[in-house]
DNA sequence: CGGATAAAAATAATCGTTATTAATAAATAA
DNA sequence: TTATTTATTAATAACGATTATTTTTATCCG
């Protein structure tokens, strides 16, 4: 993928959230636009922590709690995907905002999304086993990506 | 299942874990002994709040670092397994300490262990397509179980 | 038993997140 | 455009689940 084709995908990317923003009656703000940005054009599901860190790098005087606060609202409105894990930690997808599976590097906390052509058939097998209706779901496979499992 | 057979299986599972927890060095103390006591007991995944609140009956003075403590020692012999949600809270299993599927009802907190054969197919499925070299793993299926999706 | 030392109780500390409050800025009306 | 309304921000306090600390107690093993 070319990088002015991926630039294209990051700023249509940001024009939706932008849209969905304004069609739910929310505000667009300088503070906003710096988080969302960062959330659409990074590509390793970043922390709170990172997204602070980018965001301050372009606006110093932002707030932790307008980082927090925006990802909250941006959760709220189905347009970020909040991964909270065992340790307390949390990661954020802000491609693709919806339930789907991950594949986490234990070693370097690479994050990577693999397309499981299988994962219709195993809800299917639950549904029908359980009874139960199912609405939404969580698969985090871990492990040692392709490089950290060369370089042990 | 008759409670005569369900009360064995629940001695079993105690005297497994008194006996691993001797083979790892570590004591036997009546603190201990009525945590994992309970969950053995529990069909339920219960949050530390709900052990802690049932070896209170029999163990008035107990602390709740105690309770903490003894999950976490546990956890370390991988005697239990700990779910950790999105929203920080934690359930444990002490049946089947080791990664298994989830069944969640987001209505009454009930949660299921479904058995799904396409599991392996699944995890086959993202080793192949990513080269990862899968570990463990973590899924959790959220939805309506069959009595709450009849009484809504 | 008795001593070594692990474990428990009580409680303080930690830390990620949320709530609060006064100040600011975006949207709307005049 | 300017005034007005109200959402949003920044700064920081509060919160709460979990962990660490310290003193006391109790288990294990010879």
């Amino acid at each position: 993928m070319s990088a002015k084709h991926q630039d294209l995908e990051i700023q249509t990317r940001i024009d939706h959230i932008l849209a969905r923003l304004r069609e739910e009656g929310f505000r667009v703000t300088p503070q906003r636009l710096a988080v969302l940005e960062v959330l659409a054009a990074s590509e390793n599901h970043p922390s709170v922590e990172a997204i602070y860190d980018q965001v301050r790098r372009r606006f110093s005087t932002i707030s932790l709690a307008t980082v927090y606060k925006t990802i909250s609202l941006l959760k709220e409105i189905h347009e970020v995907l909040e991964l909270g894990f065992a340790d307390r930690s949390s990661r954020y997808d802000g491609h693709k905002p919806y339930p789907h599976p991950h594949l986490i590097c234990t070693r370097c906390g690479r994050i990577q999304d693999p397309e499981l052509s299988s994962l219709e058939e195993l809800t299917r097998e639950a549904t029908t086993q359980t009874g139960f209706e199912i609405v939404t779901h969580r698969l985090d496979f871990f492990g040692l990506c392709n490089d950290c499992r060369c370089e042990e």
